[in-house]
DNA sequence: TCAAAAGTGTTTCCAATACACCCATGA
DNA sequence: TCATGGGTGTATTGGAAACACTTTTGA
């Protein structure tokens, strides 16, 4: 184990006496595009196992900076929203739920060099606590970016998320209940659509959080009375029908309006 | 240190290495007398040093179940309200913010046989992260009891809360804020008021969460709309006016409507 | 001129608020 | 019978919901 500490050149150029021995941070990453919510994972390098982005806590980082830091490294993007909803503490969280999960994670650390025999798996099989954080970006700004354990970061839509490691499928059930309960709390809209959008892209945005259909109209009247949107002209689509009205948030209109919440409730 | 371990006379009789090195959870119990929510609070052996009731996490254990078990050493209670809230992770929180306090630690820890020199300490003073978690309880159903580092557990109201070790008064302030966001999806009344109870009582318990005041009658009205409250006789109070009905709860009415939310939104 | 989707208007209903009024109690 | 506080009733207001009607666009 020391001479791999020594090496350096493993976790994103870190040793292992720099980590926290018990506590990872795991990102749930929501992004939002063709009409449903997608989230950023990772495909590891043999098999088909998935995973959540995240990883180990530094010694001297908060973890806050810890999954700025993640996420930088993921998605390329700083000054996002990110937001810690939930640590998983039960012993088993992480002991693999198929053998070939504990396979793939050592052949994947023999094949790097990382590891010489089964006394430096200790490391990655003995018990860890995860905290939870999840961050609303919008798609089309990120450049997602595989970790040193995984060759693909991909976007996938809620319905099409695979079996995912360890309890990384409660994190992202959770993470979206949180999302949903705080919905009036959270800069959703602004965070998760391009600058511009028609006022259907942000209603698809709501009903696929709170997974119900909302009325048309009501929600046109209810969004525009809040005041914090800027109408502007309007975008010819080339289908066969009236063609809607692009819409901007206010910046500081809207983050006054968070602060206290929309107040904007549906059920 | 070794030595330490092997007595297995301290830490409720624990030895450290049965623990996280570096978690720990901190309980807010929230209780409501007297027209004010209390909280309990521990007053340690020398000097005026207070701190929220908390301790280490056994490495076979859940965060939930060292709560649990926090919580019954500290009130005697089984089967409450808990909660997690937010962990805290900075790198500095538990650093001491004046010198006295390790100087309070060690004196204790000495008296008590426990550590035998500077090197000992260092379980004390490194690294912890808390994971904070809230209790609602019923005041008069406790019997506070003290921890091995304190000598007095008090309920404190909220307005004489004292200054609280290390970041003890955020995660107060924290635990409070989730209260009040959570409100409508939380079992308050059932969880602090005792089986009986007035409508006063229980609106002054909403005012006390929420800070703000609510008109009388129509609190009243919205209450009893909810369809959870069982009415019994009035109690003959002595005081030279109307006597107030007593309430309780619907058990079974109460528990089907926390589950969607009251929907009982005040501002 | 038709279908499709966007925008606007209307009606109905219910909840929240404010406040008035009555009732019970013991001094 | 008076003061005090509890219980109930009512008028007003405003928003939510359902849905109808109009407008715009390209086929």
């Amino acid at each position: 184990m020391k001479e791999v500490d020594s090496k350096k050149m493993w976790l994103e150029g870190y040793a292992v006496s720099e980590f926290l021995p018990h506590n990872t941070i795991d990102c749930v990453i929501l992004g939002y595009g063709n009409h449903s919510l997608k989230v950023l994972v990772l495909k590891w390098k043999r098999g088909e196992l998935w995973s959540l982005p995240g990883g180990y806590v530094l010694r001297s980082e908060s973890f806050d900076q810890a999954a700025t830091r993640i996420l930088k490294q993921r998605t390329g993007l700083s000054s996002i929203f990110l937001k810690q909803f939930y640590t998983f503490s039960d012993p088993g969280r992480n002991r693999p739920k198929y053998s070939h999960e504990t396979e793939i994670i050592k052949q994947i650390l023999q094949n790097a060099d990382l590891v010489n025999g089964d006394r430096d798996m200790d490391w990655f099989t003995k018990r860890f606590i995860t905290t939870g954080y999840f961050a609303l970006v919008n798609m089309q700004k990120t450049t997602p970016s595989p970790d040193f354990l995984s060759d693909r970061c991909e976007w996938k839509s809620l319905q099409e998320v695979p079996d995912l490691l360890a309890d990384h499928n409660q994190l992202l059930q959770k993470a979206l209940e949180t999302l949903k309960i705080q919905l009036n709390y959270l800069p959703v809209g602004i965070s998760l659509l391009p600058k511009r959008f028609t006022m259907k892209d942000l209603r698809l945005l709501y009903e696929a959080i709170l997974k119900t259909n909302l009325e048309r109209s009501n929600f046109q009247r209810k969004m525009l009375k809040l005041g914090i949107l800027v109408r502007h002209e309007k975008q010819m689509t080339g289908a066969a029908n009236k063609a809607p009205y692009l819409y901007s948030f206010d910046r500081e209109k809207y983050a006054a309006l968070i602060k206290k919440g929309t107040g904007f409730y549906f059920d």
